[in-house]
DNA sequence: CGCGGATGGTACTGATCGGTAACATGCGAG
DNA sequence: CTCGCATGTTACCGATCAGTACCATCCGCG
């Protein structure tokens, strides 16, 4: 019953796969992986299981889709920071930082997703697990490269504590809540950046 | 598929309650709460689901007794701490990050059972829910006791921190594996009490 | 116009899961 | 012994889930 517009209508909806993975996006990590059946993100993207499996191969197919998606955005937060202070590694470490405290106090408190995955698809050799794994340790590599960069003495050990509060902050959000430890993150984090030991410029 | 019993018919076999609860914390433990079936924890532990029916009313509340548990045993940790160690609280918090630490290196590498739960189970209704925040919170309590206890001038800030430390350590296991920042954990933590100002006596 | 590929809709399969009914067995107490 | 109670066994129900078959529809393109 629709009038058909010379030009398909402007706000055109984006394609079906977009549309899936934003709505798989959005259901994982608000109810969880397992928790979440294909039926509902098709439904919730507008469209049908049909539809999805003509783009995904499997429901795991498409948890790896959407882990690749979250891994590739929180690279991109990495150049971000480089290009907002290039050549400043400890202006970089901040906002970084910055960024991941501001997230776990707005965020509904569901923490990390990866790290939230991994916990969900406990088998050892899923493909999902390889996607985590390959991006938490290139972060650490990326956070121990910057605090190196930074002129911090002991680089290795400054980037993990630095690593354990950022993940103990997040996973922290949903056991003691939006007002726990987790809000101390920044304060702590800058603070460990103040004190720690560095090489004379 | 591949349940054996856990305990091969011995001459004076526990009680079927405590063998459920015993197969229900290794399965939910290792391969997750929503990845275990009721009946591959009744085969686990030499029963059946009728018999762990009539001993807990549901799944969630098998759950709920598996956490209890877990949390209680945690609660003892301290206990014991503070038996050992009784009036020098470094002590007691050195002995308790070393178990942890230790715990760390030498589990599966599936982290903490109570905050795994919190995330596979997301509804914030879930009866879980209760009893996992109120074990993290009274963990953190705990933890401010002692470093308040132990002369450190920010008990507040320097608990969090451990917290943080702790937490990150054990999620991190999952993602970044043994390997990993975690593995650093007794050596951060003892680094901050031994760097954090405090009162002098 | 007609064609073809992408999409939507419906209905189905086979498996699994939480939970229950009905009945059989064993065992200890009186 | 017999009674009663906890446990074991089997079968089942209804719901849900991943994945598929089949067909209708739409739309761009020649």
């Amino acid at each position: 019953m629709k009038q058909r517009p010379v030009r398909p209508a402007a706000p055109q909806q984006p394609p079906p796969r977009r549309r899936i993975l934003a709505a798989a996006r959005e259901l994982f990590y608000r109810d969880g992986i397992r928790a979440v059946g294909v039926d509902a993100i098709a439904a919730s993207a507008g469209t049908n299981k049909m539809t999805l499996y003509r783009h995904f191969a499997s429901k795991d197919a498409l948890v790896a889709a959407y882990l690749e998606e979250l891994a590739a955005e929180g690279d991109a937060l990495w150049d971000e920071a480089a290009a907002q202070h290039p050549g400043d590694a400890e202006a970089q470490l901040r906002v970084l930082l910055k960024r991941v405290s501001q997230f776990a106090d707005e965020s509904s408190g569901r923490g990390c997703a990866l790290a939230n995955a991994a916990i969900e698809l406990a088998e050892k050799d899923h493909p999902a697990r390889r996607i985590i794994e390959r991006h938490k340790v290139h972060s650490r590599e990326r956070l121990t490269a910057l605090c190196r960069e930074a002129g911090y003495l002991h680089p290795e050990r400054l980037a993990d504590e630095l690593f354990l509060l950022v993940e103990g902050a997040r996973v922290s959000l949903q056991s003691v809540g939006r007002k726990g430890p987790g809000s101390r993150l920044f304060a702590l984090a800058a603070e460990l950046l103040d004190t720690s030991p560095r090489r004379k410029p």
